[in-house]
RNA sequence: GGGCAAUUAGCUCAGUUGGAUAGAGCGUUGGCCUCCGGAGCCAAAGGCCACAGGUUCGAAUCCUGUAUUGCCCA
């Protein structure tokens, strides 16, 4: 991050002084190859139109310029113009003061300053316990929402609960049959129900606590009894679900509240106002084909019921109206058909669908045992829930596991590896690395060694290839959180941090510490050491995974 | 039948939004424990980036087809 700064800095000046403003297209990354330096830049080749002048001749030009700078110890014109830059040690070698200065605030950014997110995930009925496909979504949202806050993001995390629909009269009708059930009571089996033993175990509640009371009742008021009481033990269970998978939410939002304060309504007549809803064939209609739908969408159909899409519209329109600049929704990759109308539905409220709506995809989760698939379904009551799996598991080893794949892609989450302490589950790893560096602070305290304070001088003993490679990579932690957050991609971070830990115990191997045999090299090592540590803790935080001081 | 996505090493996957000779882990093969934590390290083998065209200084990456797989919709 610094690196790129202050190289761009020195780039836009030399420019500026040409009277070319910035290209757009210019890139400053490290390059992949080592031999060609710290950080390689594409300017050359496209400010060469505006500087008139061919690529190469103008690279040579901005070499002289940019050795002129202090920090940069050389370039080198490459190719068709590229320009590799290597900075002087010990302009790396301050990254350890920077780290140990900014200790848990080292990777807090501020790109996202002033802007205003939500980001809403999981969201599952509460028709059920979560399982382990929730499981990554809710890792996904978490982490997504803590990285967000580190770059600067305003964020606000939510829960809709979808307690109005068919899915709950469905789970009451389903407690209302095992509860005549046990009474004894002649039953048919319903064709559409929740079959889990969890349902067995909510209806006996009911008569722990009312007895009979129920059969008294007209069928309607008894099915509702059932509903409100099976949803609020449901949704008790998922939140200490989520509590024991270290995942927060700061609004839970039921659907009911936006029906009674008469939300729907209000969205409705705004888009009946702009013309983009009507009456047709006895049922009311969003005209989303004006967005690039295939076809337009029923919103209330002829019987008087409601659509799904008809509360999600209003639902979305009340997360405006609540100053959101831009919502995220997490989805199971089931509903992709479904993101084409939302963003049309965005835009019929009158805002930038690209900018403001961004959906998440998250794939199914393969669930393995013993080699085998699992089949998951709520409704057949067939599901390895997530508290199972985090009992099993750990938090810690589940979320890596969710967060070492980009989200939409296909996961096979394999119990039997997750549980390994091997590199099938790198969470270990990564936690590793930071144990063994607090441990080696826990034996120079055992030593008695009190290193000597980090400055310039002590740091310039950091001299190996090994301390390069970790100072450098440290450097790059900040431009992590950049392009996590910037593309919404947690995953980012469990692959850089498996990278930095990697780094840290082969350094481990090579470089002796304590054992260095000279107090200011171990002190210099020792620092280095807690810098890696510090930014292992940061990244792992983000991923809502613990750094432990030994294992 | 229409739509969305995926396709990179034997397996599981990255690839910084178009950069230079393609990157990890697992697995395989071969090395490293008088040494601060071996839950570790080093090395080797392993590739037509699904296929065919196109766009440009330059493509795993963007565009158009084709094939295969997964998922949505009627």
């Amino acid at each position: 991050m610094r690196a790129t700064t202050y190289l761009q800095g020195l780039l836009e000046k030399a420019l500026a002084a040409r009277d070319i403003p910035w290209p757009e297209k210019t890139t400053i990354e490290p390059p992949r190859d080592k031999a060609h330096g710290d950080l390689a830049t594409n300017v050359a080749m496209v400010a060469s139109k505006q500087a008139k002048t061919p690529p190469r001749q103008l690279a040579e030009a901005l070499r002289g310029e940019l050795l002129a700078g202090g920090d940069v110890a050389g370039v080198e014109v490459a190719g068709p113009g590229f320009l590799n830059v290597t900075f002087a040690p010990a302009f790396w070698q301050r990254t350890v003061l920077e780290v140990l200065d900014a200790g848990d605030g080292y990777g807090r950014l501020d790109i996202g300053r002033g802007t205003r997110i939500q980001v809403e995930f999981v969201s599952a009925n509460p028709t059920g316990p979560l399982h382990i496909g929730h499981g990554r979504g809710a890792a996904v949202g978490d982490s997504l929402a803590r990285v967000l806050r580190a770059a600067g993001f305003e964020v606000e995390t939510e829960y809709y609960i979808n307690d109005a629909g068919r899915q709950m009269r469905i789970l009451g009708m389903s407690i209302l049959y095992r509860y005549r059930e046990l009474l004894g009571e002649p039953v048919t089996e319903p064709e559409d129900y929740y079959r889990g033993d969890y349902v067995k175990d909510l209806a006996r509640e009911l008569l722990d606590q009312g007895g009979r009371a129920l059969l008294d009742l007209p069928e309607a008021e008894a099915t509702d009894v059932c509903r409100l009481h099976g949803e609020k033990r449901i949704l008790d269970g998922i939140k200490k679900d989520l509590r024991d998978f270290r995942v927060h939410h700061d609004v839970w939002f039921p659907e009911s509240t936006l029906l009674a304060a008469g939300a729907v309504d209000r969205t409705f007549a705004a888009l009946r106002e702009k013309g983009l809803a009507y009456d047709k064939d006895g049922a009311f209609w969003f005209a989303t084909t004006n967005f690039g739908d295939d076809k337009d969408r029923v919103l209330v159909k002829s019987g008087g019921e409601l659509t799904y899409f008809a509360s999600d519209i209003a639902y979305h329109d009340d997360k405006f109206r609540r100053g959101f600049d831009v919502a995220v929704d997490i989805w199971g990759a089931d509903h992709h058909g479904y993101v084409p109308r939302m963003k049309a539905c965005v835009a019929a409220l009158g805002r930038d669908p690209e900018a403001s709506l961004k959906v998440i995809l998250v794939q199914l989760v393969n669930l393995l045992k013993g080699g085998e698939q699992i089949a998951m379904s709520t409704r057949a009551g067939k599901f390895e829930t997530l508290a199972d799996v985090v009992a099993e598991v750990g938090a810690d080893a589940a979320r890596f596991m969710f967060l070492s794949r980009k989200s939409d892609s296909h996961l096979d989450f394999d119990l039997d590896a997750v549980k390994q302490k091997s590199m099938d589950n790198p969470v270990y790893y990564v936690q590793y690395a930071h144990a063994r560096v607090r441990s080696l602070f826990a034996k120079a305290a055992e030593r008695g060694f009190s290193p000597a304070p980090a400055g310039p001088e002590l740091l310039a003993r950091l001299d190996t290839a090994e301390d390069m490679e970790l100072l450098k990579l440290l450097e790059q932690y900040p431009d992590t959180v950049s392009a996590a957050a910037r593309t919404f991609s947690p995953h980012l971070v469990s692959f850089y941090l498996r990278d930095l830990a990697g780094r840290l115990h082969r350094y481990y191997t090579v470089n002796p510490v304590l054992a260095a045999g000279d107090d200011a090299l171990a002190a210099a090592r020792l620092h280095l050491l807690a810098a890696v540590a510090a930014v292992v803790k940061n990244g792992l935080a983000l991923l809502g995974v613990s750094a432990p001081e030994k294992m």
